[in-house]
DNA sequence: AATTAAGTTAAACAAATGATTAAAAAAAGT
DNA sequence: ACTTTTTTTAATCATTTGTTTAACTTAATT
């Protein structure tokens, strides 16, 4: 009986990059099965031998941008040794650079939201669930101490993550517009990682 | 020779609607022909004999998103009556109460936005563009009067935005996420109007 | 070397999809 | 009433698109 071979190499993990970048870019029903084995460069029935169905393949390549995006989130979230202000800062930090390395993975999350509005079962409760929780209690608690304006935990989540995701979403508007070229909004973004803690320090204390 | 008639009524307008719920809900390439003839009730045929083509009337249907969405905008920033603060909070004013009147609006345009990293032509330059320019002055001449912190005027524009467009994209998370129904959704939007305002002024201030 | 399994390929299928056609129905003009 | 134009319809076309098939090649196993 023969094993499985191949596991590290190519084909499969090439499929796999090739739909990663265009499912990420394009969303799903825009993306071609065609398109992928030609920007893979495979035979196009290999995409249903490896992964059963476009549907399959998408179910995978969106798994695995959630997890990158969740990645962390948990445990920094549920991190009971940080206060309100570290974790906003560290989630900026750890955000922005992913973003910065993976720019179309925002438009990617953000759609994926969005369609769970429609499509639900993909929003269930997940382990950020739990330490979400903490956090909002850390913000509650300061709301408590009166050291924050009362405030709806929705909203502190909003806006951070407006903040941080929304100027990738909009930056081929940025980048015409303002006159920023690439370059320069990397840049920007960075600067970003310390304004956002900064803002958002600003926005909450009485 | 007979003169055009209907032309306010029903067929060609009843395909409008249909494939602007359509189109700004799914996007162009999941929204499919026959699904904007069932929804309006109309042959499918019709959908060609009065725009010629999907695209044609996808490109209609965004033209009056646009126009919708730069409605006022224009004259907003140009306004050299207001100063920049009264101009924020006409602003979140004008399109949280746009955004909830047509909640797909706001992923459309973000959307429109996106791709025009890559089918770049929708970005030109019009008529927002001068007040625009205006509005961007008004922060320039703040931040050389030290009466604000020192920023490139693309972090306001990015946050204002942000706060404004962000939770209505990602309203399923925050109503599944954080158990707020869809009215208490919009109350928490409303209450935004007033808010986003004084964030932009704390974060700004010195 | 012979056998078995895994991987790959070109071709084809079936359904979906955007668009067109030709004929009919409705409306407008004369 | 008759003609002309506009609107609507059902049927059909031509591609596109996701998936499958059957043959072929390559690699592993015995």
């Amino acid at each position: 009986m023969p094993k499985k071979l191949n596991k590290d190499a190519s084909t499969e993990e090439k499929i796999k990059q090739a739909a990663k970048r265009l499912f990420t870019q394009k969303g799903f029903a825009e993306t071609k099965t065609r398109e992928i084995a030609e920007e893979s460069g495979i035979n196009l029935a290999l995409l249903n031998y490896y992964f059963r169905s476009k549907q399959g393949l998408y179910n995978i390549i969106m798994k695995e941008n959630m997890a990158s995006f969740k990645q962390g989130l948990a445990e920094l979230f549920g991190d009971t040794q940080l206060d309100v202000y570290q974790k906003i800062e560290k989630l900026a930090h750890y955000y922005i650079d992913e973003f910065i390395t993976n720019p179309d993975l925002p438009m990617f999350i953000v759609n994926t939201i969005y369609m769970a509005g429609n499509d639900s079962t993909i929003l269930e409760e997940d382990e950020t669930s739990a330490s979400r929780k903490i956090f909002v209690n850390q913000i509650k608690e300061l709301v408590a101490q009166r050291k924050i304006k009362p405030i709806h935990p929705a909203h502190i989540l909003s806006n951070m993550m407006g903040l941080i995701i929304f100027p990738f979403v909009i930056g081929p508007l940025l980048k015409k517009r303002a006159n920023i070229n690439d370059k320069a909004f990397v840049e920007m973004m960075k600067e970003r990682k310390k304004l956002i803690p900064v803002w958002i320090k600003s926005m909450l204390e009485n």
